[in-house]
DNA sequence: ATATCCTGTCATTAT
DNA sequence: ATATAATGACAGGAT
């Protein structure tokens, strides 16, 4: 029965080696049931002193998953998601993903209006009460058809400002209902964008900086041009909602989005309540990988963006991909030191301190320091693993079976160093063998008389007592059915007999306490190594979230000071510029973006405008 | 004298 | 049924 199950199991083993070759993972030891696991050891046999334990069960798991024997890389696939498991599970600070669409504002073209050829204003074929400044790709392909007519063309050089484009060369121009955009050639393409390297990141860390001194403002449209560059940027790749939306529109977005919003859009041209920016590629429909679209949740005025460490808890992690936290660990603690104090000051230190405090293990601090998790698994499996190879030879009765049996009948063979090395006041003799007539190392009187006295086991002396042929060792370790034999054929007596298996029995289980202290201890540095190995783990994933915060916090920076710039850019109908204070740009659940002015909280955004233009046509 | 550690031993269970 | 491994519990010596 033990070989059909050997045979099993190791059918059982191939079988996994060839699906862990073609990518399936799969964990055999809860197959074996303990007979052969955990698979990392060695069959020594039936007979091995150094067998499955249940302390095993303890070791060679890292968090809870098992070490896949065969397919290291798996083991580092499955380590990596764990990483991001845990680092997921950490939480960090959200930055919804609708304000975030508000990045899809395009160029609009204000050309003259005479000149362009589109006298109608408000003629309503849009609904009265909304304005796109962006549209999908149906008012992109249109943009396009008027871009030629307003003098914009070949505007793809982002790096020479909007000054040289049509943004400033061109008269303004808003549409009736709709402000176009400028889908062309994008010299940064949103592909690269999503791909944004450590650099950028810290040339975002600083370009917020930069933003924050009014002295560094440069002219509106270089300004907008370069800071929406920046930020798309520096921005798509590192936030989880964006995320979903930069993936599902990576495709179609090749936008010029260095163009920037003319100045002096006439507010006539829009109207306020539910004015919607949308991108000209931008899909119509809802992301659904992206729950921060949902409807109910989409319209988020840009200036909550730098509010999400107040009140926003929510795990970052839940959306976030692997590529964000690649970039995200590259970025490293050493753009942290470039970071501007402004920048550092807007944090929340509430948040900052539940980073700190964020104890999800309480562990000792004197652990060690920080180990590599690579290393110190592997430190920790070999070390275990050699320990459980070699290590356990030493305590193996197998081996000291297999001495003895080289050493036969009864050689004497002094283990006193390995296997009897323990008590003083127990440790055996050196073995003598008086029916062999083996020749023994003449003994001085006080050697003679402490073996006599003090170094005799009791068995031993009990063995000696009922005038046994046999040393302790001998009895213990000579095979099973030698010792029947002998049991058998020296006629020995009922006592003697029982005195035998007694003698036998305790000398195999006291290598087996043995063994099984010797195991305990090395479950117990095991553990303790993993405990080590997870702190430092934790204390790792904290800095990478505490380094994800900072960085949202300078995207909030953006897109606030981003926002007020195109505020500043449009104009309400009485000619004056529009303010933060007055309104506010928000993303709808289709990815549009909105101009809508500041409400009283009792009144609903749509019947609240719907009542005012009614108000206004009154007037007029 | 006491606490702690180490080791052997027993009882029990599983293989 | 028997032998043996594994392990918890206990006792006793050593420190």
């Amino acid at each position: 029965m033990q070989f059909a199950k050997k045979y099993f199991t190791d059918g059982l083993i191939q079988l996994t080696i060839l699906l862990s070759l073609i990518g399936v993972r799969v964990d055999i030891d809860s197959y074996l049931n303990g007979y052969y696991s955990p698979l990392i050891e060695i069959n020594l046999g039936p007979s091995s002193a150094y067998t499955q334990t249940p302390f095993h069960s303890l070791r060679d798991t890292l968090d809870g998953y098992s070490v896949h024997p065969k397919c290291p890389e798996l083991d580092y696939f499955f380590a990596s998601r764990r990483l991001l498991d845990e680092v997921r599970s950490l939480g960090s600070p959200r930055f919804p993903s609708p304000q975030l669409n508000a990045w899809l504002v395009h160029q609009v073209t204000a050309p003259d209006k005479a000149e362009c050829g589109q006298p109608s204003q408000n003629s309503g074929t849009e609904d009265s009460t909304s304005t796109e400044l962006q549209d999908g790709q149906q008012e992109g392909v249109n943009g396009r058809e008027h871009l030629p007519d307003c003098g914009q063309e070949g505007d793809g050089a982002v790096g020479a400002g909007p000054c040289t484009t049509g943004a400033c060369a061109v008269p303004k121009e808003i549409h009736n209902d709709e402000l176009k955009i400028k889908e062309e050639d994008e010299p940064v393409s949103l592909t690269h964008l999503a791909h944004s390297s450590t650099l950028e990141q810290e040339s975002l860390l600083g370009g917020v900086g930069a933003l924050s001194h009014p002295s560094g403002f440069l002219g509106p449209s270089a300004d907008t041009d370069q800071s929406w560059s920046q930020l798309l940027h520096l921005s798509v790749s590192d936030l989880e909602d964006l995320d979903s939306l930069v993936n599902a529109r990576l495709p179609e977005l090749d936008t010029d989005l260095s163009s920037a919003l003319q100045a002096d859009m006439c507010l006539e041209d829009i109207t306020l309540q539910d004015t919607i920016m949308s991108p000209p590629t931008a899909p119509q429909h809802t992301d659904p990988s992206s729950p921060g679209l949902a409807p109910g949740l989409a319209a988020l005025p840009f200036a909550s963006v730098c509010n999400f460490t107040g009140g926003s808890s929510q795990g970052l992690g839940d959306g976030l991909d692997e590529a964000v936290f690649e970039q995200i660990n590259q970025l490293g603690l050493e753009g942290l030191e470039t970071m501007d104090q402004q920048l550092l000051s807007c944090l929340d230190p509430q948040l900052l301190e539940d980073f700190d405090s964020d104890s999800g293990l309480s562990l000792e601090s004197s652990s060690g320091g920080p180990l590599s998790p690579g290393s110190s698994e592997m430190s920790s499996s070999s070390s275990s693993l050699c320990e459980e190879e070699c290590g356990a030879t030493g305590y193996s009765s197998e081996v000291d079976s297999k001495s003895l049996l080289e050493h036969r009948p009864w050689s004497p063979i002094d283990l006193s160093e390995s296997v009897w090395h323990d008590h003083s006041y127990s440790s055996p003799l050196p073995i003598t063998y008086p029916h062999k007539g083996i020749k023994e190392e003449p003994l001085s009187e006080e050697e003679e008389y402490g073996l006599e006295e003090r170094e005799l086991s009791r068995d031993e002396v009990r063995a000696r007592a009922m005038c046994l042929p046999f040393s302790v060792l001998q009895i213990v370790n000579m095979p099973v059915e030698e010792f029947l034999e002998v049991l058998d054929s020296h006629g020995f007596s009922s006592e003697q007999v029982t005195l035998l298996r007694d003698i036998r029995r305790r000398g195999k289980n006291k290598l087996a306490a043995q063994n099984c202290r010797k195991r305990k201890l090395d479950a117990i540095t095991g553990l303790q190594e993993e405990v080590s190995r997870l702190q430092a783990q934790r204390e790792r994933l904290l800095r990478d979230k505490r380094l994800t915060a900072k960085t949202m916090c300078a995207v909030g920076q953006q897109i606030q000071q981003l926002t007020r710039d195109v505020l500043s850019r449009l104009r309400d109908p009485l000619g004056q510029p529009l303010t933060p204070d007055r309104y506010s740009l928000q993303c709808g659940a289709n990815g549009k973006v909105v101009l809508v002015p500041a409400r009283r909280p009792t009144v609903s955004g749509a019947t609240g405008n719907k009542t005012d233009k009614r108000k206004k046509a009154k007037k007029q």
